[in-house]
Order: C-alpha cells, then structure tokens, then sequence
DNA sequence: TATGAATGAGTGTTCATTCAT
DNA sequence: GATGAATGAACACTCATTCAT
C-alpha cells in the first residue's frame, strides 16, 4: 500500500527501510514528534479558561491520529518487540506535559517514588482513557447507536471528573 | 500454533471447530463466561471492607486471563470484525456488576441517558484502566524496572481515588 | 453428503465401499442397469409412430438421470481411470437398442468393421448429441434466454434430421 | 502442477495471475483466440474440394488443444460457473465460420427464431460432435482396440452424411 | 455394524523479503 | 535509485481415508 500511494515499486522500500519493522517505527517517530511539538505549543498558549477545553483540544488533535495509536496500541499487546513504542510514547509525552504545566525543566526535588507513582496515574487515568477514547470513539457509536457529540462530552466530563482527582505532578502544589 | 501445542494434526482443529473465527469465538465465550461467574460470586460475598480489596480481587482474577484479553482488545481495535467481542465483553460485565453491586435486577427508573452517561464512566475510567493495568503491568515492570507489588499497590490507590471521584450508577444515590 | 443423506457415520462407508471410486462405480452400475431395463422396455412397447416421439421419450426418460449423465462424462474426461464407464454405457446402450431394434441376438454377419463403423455413427452422432443436451439444456436456456420447450423442439428436429441420415444397424436393411 | 512443470515457486504464479480462475480463463481466451484465427484463415484458403477435407483440417488443428477443451467442457458441466467458457467459445466459433461460410458479415434478414434453430443445429450435430471427438478418439482407441486412422475416416464419413443432412445458416439457402 | 476421533497430503493464497539488473 | 521477477515460509482450509473401540 505503500509503495502504491508513493507510486514506487515495492523493492524500493527495502532501499530506505531495513524490514517492515522498521517503516512502523518510523511512522512511530513521526506520529511521537507531532505530539510534542502540540505539547510545547500547549504550554505557550495555555492556561485554559477550564480543564474542559484542554481535553477537547486534545481530543480533536489526536482524531485524525487514531489509526496510528491503534497500531501502535496493537504492536505493544503483541509484545514480542523489545522497544515499546506506546510506552516510549507515553512516557515522553507525560514527562513533556508536565514540564509544560509545570513550566520549569528543572529538577523539583521529587522522589523517584513520588515520580512512579505520578507516572502510574498520569498512565492508567490519564493518558490511556483518552487513547482509549480516541481509538474506540467510532466503535462506540456503532455499537451502542449514539450521537458522537454527546459521547464526546460525557467522556470529557467523566474524564476530568475522576483524573483531576487523582493527585498531581510530584512537587507542584503543597 | 494450537494444533501443535496439542499435539495433534492441523485438520483435526476442524473437526472440533468451524473455522479460525469459531476458535477465536469459542475462547472470548470461555472468558467471557468466567468473568460472569466470577461477579455474581462476587455480589453473594461482597460488601468489601474497602473497595482497595476488591480491586485487588479482581485484579488477581484477570492475572491469568491477560493473554486473551490482549487478543480480544486487539481484536476490536482491528475493527475489520462486525461482532465486537470486547465491548460486548465490557457491556456485560458493567451491566452484571452494577446489578449485583444494587442487589437488584428491577429497573430502577433510569434514562437511557443516565445509562449511557453511566456505561461512559465505567467503561472509560473504570474497564479500561482495569484492564490495561492487567495487559500492561509485566510490560510496565520490564520498562521501568520496578517492582511488581508496588507498581500493583500504586494502581489500585490511583484508580480508586479517580473512578470513585466519577458518577455511580443511575438511580444508585437518592 | 452421502452419509448425512443416508444419516450414518462417514466412516460406515468405508465398511460398505472400497473407496470414493468404488462408490462413484456402483452409482454408475445402478444408472446404468436402469438404462437397460428401459431399452428392453422400449423394445416391447415399440414400434413408435414416427423416430420424434421416440426421441421425446429418450429424453424425458434421461431428465432425471442428467447429473450422474454429467459425472460420468467428466469422469471419462478425467481420463486418469483404468475403466471408462462412459464408454462401457455407451457401448451397451447401443448394443442394447439395437438388438432391440433388430429384435434378435443372434449374428447378423456383419464384420467387424461395419460394427466398428455403425458404434462410430452412433456414438459420435447420435449418443454424444443426446447426452449433450441432457446435461446442456438447462445451461443453454440460461445462457441464450430461450424457451427450453422450443429448444427441445428444435433439438429433436434437428438430431432425427441428421441422425437418421447417417447408415443403419449393420445387416439390417440391404 | 504449473508451478512445478515451470520450475518455479508456487508463489511467482500470483505475480502473474490474479487467482486459479484468471489462470484458467487465461487458458481458455488463448484456445478461443486460436480458434478464430483459424477460422479467419479459413474462410480465406476455402473453398475446399469437399467437405470431408475441410473436416479433416479442423480435427487436425484440434488434436493439440483437446486437453484444454476436455477442461473446458468439464468446467461447463460443473456448471458453478457464471461465465461459461464452453458456451462462449462454441457460439463465436459458430458465427465466425458462418460468417465466413457466407462471406458476409450483414444481416441476411434471418429471424431471431431461425437463428436460435441454426445455432441449436450447429451446436449439437455439429460443434459437439467434433469437439466429442477430438477429446474421446485417443480413448475410444484404446477402449475398442482400433486403428487412429480409420476411426477417424469412419467419423468423418459419419459426421459429413449427418451434420449435412441438417438445416444451412439462416437465409443462405434462397 | 457403527462410531468419534484422527491423519497425511494436498490446495489456493498471502506476506515479507531478496535477487539480478 | 529503481525495477520486475522471484522466493521461503507460512496460513486457512479441504479431502479422502484410517484407527481404535
């Protein structure tokens, strides 16, 4: 497919890209690059009116992102891959977004512990709900017949609902 | 892959099942099954202490249905199939624990709306972070390198504090 | 199929028939004693008004017998079979119709060339044409769109215009 | 079979042909394009001394293609097929040589109804005969122990008094 | 006789990759 | 850089047959 959408030959794939492996990391490096470029751009233009719209635009960010995560989503449950792309990706993209609310790169006297424990809510509550949200949300609609507007605002309400009450980044607020 | 594992010869497989989908099938049936099982035993032993031993509970329960739970989540997000096994897995076992959580099956004069708002919550902020910790905490562990029983403790804290923080069931508080 | 329609066990055939062949020989046995009882038969109730009408009854007769009519000709086709039932029936048929026809077995003094020559005309002219349009009918009216009672007209002028032609039994008329 | 006798891999045949049926109705257009070449050509070289030649000619360039013709009429008779080959082929071949029999492509006012009696003509005392024997002479020879030669003079006799004996094309006769 | 379970040897097809030029 | 041709290894599945009881 996509040495028909280059309009290439198929060979010719295997002159840039080592095996299939290697054009999935790739396109992973590239889907991972846009995210932190938007994060950076969000801790310029924050803060938000609300937590609301934060989530919003986060949500619309990724929709057109969603094939991606999935496959990135998939490749990481098949596990028989040594470099865990999700992670790596939800890692950089806690790490970046919290430096961005934060608004310091600087060392804050956090445990590691401290930091596990962050890294396990941000993970778990945070970030995987709204991939999960990004990756079903059409699934959703079809199965259970609804309006995709108003699932849409039920996730953001139930999101920010339960994540905001989980505790926040390591040294922030007292 | 199965056939060998059995010891047995590839055409037997069809003997016993239709095709690759029925086997496919015939495993979420089984798992799907246990789950059942496992939460109407649940509402005859239960009220918990806490909701921490509960989650510990079920936590332990998935432990050895991880691999097929990764099929099954891998399954839906390849989307090409019309039967979605993991949201009709997710719809049962939400809609079997909120009855065995309000001890009754008499409808108790909820919208649909309330139940959508309802199915949003417990699916997004409560299924999926449930069942992501269970696909996801060896990968984690490997990742991070840290130490299984306290990457456990960790969740079941940030799970409880964010998806209790979240609406209950529709019709549940007066 | 053979075994659900007789509702036994698929293996039980095994204890009745050799092998699939075997089964294959025996139906054609049957399609083929069936054959001769009705030649014998036509030789009684003859002779017809005219060759049409006889024709008609050949190929009423046949209607029903079109599909095993089909297998045997593929089968012969096949040609990796020691046994040709598709000459076997065709050589008895004429054989058969002829004595009737002559109304005796005894030699007529014919040579074996004029047998050779009178199985050739008979065969290739008439025989091949009629089980032609046995198994051929039905697939003809579909692909041309035609009437089948109009196409059974046409054949039957057609096939006694040119069969009839053609030389007789050997030793029947001077 | 193909890709063994062309001493390649199984798979380099799915580089040139779509699947089983693009091979074999690959097969099937280079006979029938043979075929009306021939015929062509035919129409040109005639007018032949006598017919017996002419059919003489024909069962010789036929000799070579009965393998693919005993396909064809097999998978015609299977009959699961939408396209039927058989049919295909043996329509072009009749209005070609009628065609070129008549040395005229214009309409020569015949009815839909003469044509129908024509073809039917055409196809079973005088198409299927011949195909009939071009993929059955060398097992009538062997199944009646004679001599290729003279069998072959025997059906040429047989065919030309019968097949003659019928109806001409639609409005050659005045 | 009759059966449930099992099997060897295919068939048609795809996939990721490589080779020769 | 780029291509057409080629390949090993698998996959999903069927078929005719056999085994053990």
């Amino acid at each position: 497919m996509i040495a028909e959408k280059a309009g290439v030959n198929k060979a010719l794939i295997y002159y840039y890209f080592k095996d299939k492996n290697d054009i999935v990391k790739s396109l992973f490096d590239t889907a991972i690059e846009k995210l932190h470029k938007r994060i950076s751009l969000d801790g310029k233009i924050g803060p938000y009116e609300n937590f609301q719209d934060k989530i919003r635009g986060v949500l619309d960010f990724l929709d057109d992102k969603k094939k991606i995560l999935s496959v990135m989503l998939m490749e990481s449950l098949k596990g028989d891959d040594q470099n865990n792309y999700f992670f790596q990706c939800a890692e950089s993209v806690i790490r970046h977004s919290t430096n961005a609310c934060l608004e310091s790169g600087k060392d804050n006297g956090s445990s590691a512990q401290e930091m596990q424990r962050y890294l396990v809510h941000e993970f778990f509550t945070g970030f995987i709900p709204i991939i999960a949200f990004s990756v079903f949300q059409d699934k959703w609609t079809d199965y259970f017949h609804c309006n995709p507007d108003q699932l849409k605002e039920y996730f953001i309400d139930e999101f920010v609902a339960t994540h905001l009450a989980g505790q926040g980044p390591p040294g922030a607020n007292p």
